[in-house]
DNA sequence: TTGAAAGCGCTAACAT
DNA sequence: ATGTTAGCGCTTTCAA
């Protein structure tokens, strides 16, 4: 079904029944009519690869994240889908499986397929730079979350030290007076960023952190219950764990429960994130939530404007980064008050 | 950066160029070198646009499911994503948001987007099916998991009515006389076919199973906090709780422990899907395994099939049903043994 | 207001 | 073995 198909039954030319249903250019209501007529009754619709082939616009944006079964990740892709769906977009989704060398081949691939633009979150701080800065250099991109050192671009996410201050602010008054932080390697933003914070605040608040009191492993339960498992045998707990995200805040709570730790009475426990199942915790997780849909649409906005700007990075004006507040959510995996 | 460029460096015309690039049609070994030469030097990389609308083909998939924030689907996602990977498809990924409307756009748009075949859980069991099967006669298509009645077209899912022959002689044999039922309306063929496999099971085991221990409402873990609550108030709960997904059982549980009924000691519960948060219920929940890498892996074969098969269902041979025998794992919210 | 025609970048006949 | 060329379906000048 194409466009001269419909010409034809209408008995008008091709330009004309662009012209019709893209609603660009003078034409006679009569005719304006007959297209319509025509088009429905050959159930016409475009060929948005033709189109985009004239066009050089796809209407579609690519997204790299580090592992889609990631439920932070999962949201944060949920929520950018329905932002690009207000704007007639589509997104073709990316699963870089933490792994900087499948992430790189698949900025590729999106570049070749012409997208309009690309949300990366980088999974590696400091492997992922070149070919996020290569595929920046060549169309409109913005990291979410994640960032990676040496680049510019745009990027949305939150300010995770303050995040920090605000997490040990509550564990201090909560009465601890020693900690524990258990992250992933120091490999991407995020745990640098929530690592640093952490350490910072401890410090202020004279918060005592054991060097052997920094467990650094991966975003899943598996490493929070080892974690916690090695905090416990090797001569108990400080006064509070806290974690760099909420799967690994789950694994912790769940082996102390394991292990007959009471949480939050003999050792408070902090997560990160605010996930669906950090309120479902044994106890729920006190948590640090990002405000997803706003990270979501700001990226979605900013990668509208740069297309509107035009491509090719040294074409538009300084990169911007967006750094949200997020809020600090209490539940019970912490004490209120001493 | 065209072809054409890298045939003028090259000093070779276009069709010689993309014969080097596509590995199709007899070039000399010394024209070989110097073409990719010039294309490495200039950077090129295929238009995949314009390559598509030459080839007619896109080399995209897309796939529609409920809800991408349901740790089921995000995985069965994840694994399509994969599999599809390996064959150098690329996944458009749209959320129905549970709406047959929304999905019914969704597929519209897919069919406008080119892509080479769909992938779809269709969110309703009888409302999404004038959509896919439109969809399923201009392309290949396939439903997964949940599939819609009056379709022919192929389908890869689970049995369930086995799966739940499976729950509930487990149940059975921990010594269970009556069983609740909690699962989403009756508007899709997973909730469906569960229930058809529990009343049958429940009736030859001689289980009773009340009509007022019967609660639809949907995939959530609320719905299960709001189910369970009903059932402890209405004079207690019966021996066990069968829900139609882990989501559900986890809200269960919680419910459970909430109130002070003991699982699986007063009651067992099951889930359904086997989602990574299972295993992390409180207790670990007993639930059905469904073979997703299996699922997934199928669905790609069978598209690729259609695919070459040739557009169009009726050009094609009879739809393929592919039901895979899920498997029981047996954790801690159900009894061995009475 | 409408039509004719060029051309987006690529591939595959067909010709040499 | 290599080149010439038509054409995928669409949009957009330019001309009428």
């Amino acid at each position: 079904m194409t466009i001269a198909q419909v010409a034809e039954r209408a008995g008008v030319s091709t330009a004309t029944v662009s012209r019709v249903l893209s609603g660009r250019g003078p034409v006679s209501a009569a005719v304006q009519r007959r297209v319509r007529t025509a088009a429905d009754e050959l159930g016409y619709q475009v060929n948005s690869i033709a189109r985009a082939l004239r066009n050089s616009r796809t209407d579609t944006v690519g997204m790299v994240v580090p592992s889609i079964s990631n439920p932070f990740f999962t949201s944060l892709v949920e929520r950018v889908e329905h932002a690009l769906g207000r704007e007639g977009k589509e997104l073709l989704l990316c699963d870089a499986r933490s792994d900087p060398a499948v992430e790189a081949r698949r900025l590729a691939t999106l570049v070749a397929r012409n997208v309009d633009g690309i949300i990366v979150s980088p999974s590696h701080g400091t492997l992922s730079g070149a070919a996020v800065q290569e595929t920046a250099d060549r169309l409109p991109l913005v990291q979410l979350d994640r960032f990676v050192g040496g680049t510019s671009t745009d990027w949305v996410g939150v300010d995770d030290v303050a995040a920090m201050r605000q997490v040990m602010d509550h564990l201090h008054a909560g009465g601890a007076r020693s900690a524990a932080f258990v992250g992933s390697l120091l490999t991407n933003s995020s745990t640098e960023q929530r690592f640093a914070g952490f350490r910072r605040r401890a410090d202020d608040l004279g918060i005592a952190v054991a060097s052997e009191h920094v467990l650094l492993g991966d975003y899943s339960v598996e490493w929070g219950e080892t974690a916690a498992a090695r905090l416990i045998a090797a001569g108990g707990p400080p006064d509070a764990i806290v974690c760099a995200d909420d799967l690994i805040a789950l694994g912790v709570t769940r082996a102390c429960r394991a292990h007959g730790v009471d949480v939050p009475g003999r050792v408070q426990v902090t997560g990160y994130d605010n996930i669906e199942f950090a309120r479902l915790g044994e106890p729920a997780l006190t948590t640090v939530d990002q405000p997803r849909e706003r990270i979501a649409a700001e990226a979605v906005r900013l990668l509208a404007a740069a297309a509107a700007d035009g491509a090719g990075r040294e074409a538009r004006g300084p990169s911007a980064h967006i750094a949200l507040v997020p809020s600090l959510v209490v539940r019970d995996s912490t004490r209120a008050d001493a």
